[in-house]
DNA sequence: ACTCTAATTAGAGAAATATCTAAATAAGGC
DNA sequence: GCCTTATTTAGATATTTCTCTAATTAGAGT
């Protein structure tokens, strides 16, 4: 199930520069809030929120080990968003109009 | 260019339903603001900021003709946004191990 | 000119967001 | 037990967002 609240938690967190920064980072590999925290010009609490604003949106994993929280990329969810865009694809593609032909021409579109 | 300001404005944009149903209705071809906000139970003034979010997210042009404002879709802004998953996508893709494997190798990672 | 329609602007309020500092929790090492 | 490290929670504030109603601008038709 892709919700539409799903769609509204991810894109959201997308939405921040700081977050997709951390989600870059976390793409080289796991890493603990400290070490997320640690590139940003911002107060440990408030890149810790962006973490949890990550982890709620389903982009960001988070494994309790002792007293550190490591992060992993779940790309289950950027699979998500990304997935929004392919019924858009049509209008940028080169083969805009070869699809555009057999979508008239299948008159049932869905989406 | 793709700059971070102009992916914040483009996610942000995004991770409301009213406008990704706008965005939707405007995929079927061209509509004016009245026709735009129609099909949401909400105020015509709240239904045309939205449309202005996503005029100034890039997502959507507005041509005046007369006093109808005729909107369309503008795909570029979409593919910027589309695109900003390209880096992520050998996260979840079945090609994955392979292009792993590439990417170690090379070492030199960009972006 | 008057009136209808299409849309914006103004002004206001509620809710969410992003940030801070200070305090609390929790685990590890001595 | 005490200190240090890792992180969250609490409480406060400024900003932004979403929504409303009422008023305004602007164009079309008569």
């Amino acid at each position: 199930m892709v919700s539409e609240q799903h769609l509204d938690a991810v894109f959201h967190a997308l939405s921040d520069p700081t977050r997709r920064a951390m989600l870059r980072a976390l793409a080289g590999g796991e890493h603990n809030i400290g070490e997320l925290a640690q590139p940003f010009d911002m107060s440990f609490p408030a890149a810790s929120k962006h973490v949890r604003v990550l982890e709620q949106a389903g982009l960001v994993r988070r494994e309790v080990r002792g007293r550190s929280h490591i992060c992993r990329l779940a790309p289950e969810a950027l699979a998500d968003a990304s997935g929004w865009f392919a019924f858009y694809e049509q209008f940028w593609t080169e083969r805009f109009d070869a699809l555009d032909a057999l979508f008239r021409q299948s008159k049932g579109s869905s989406q």
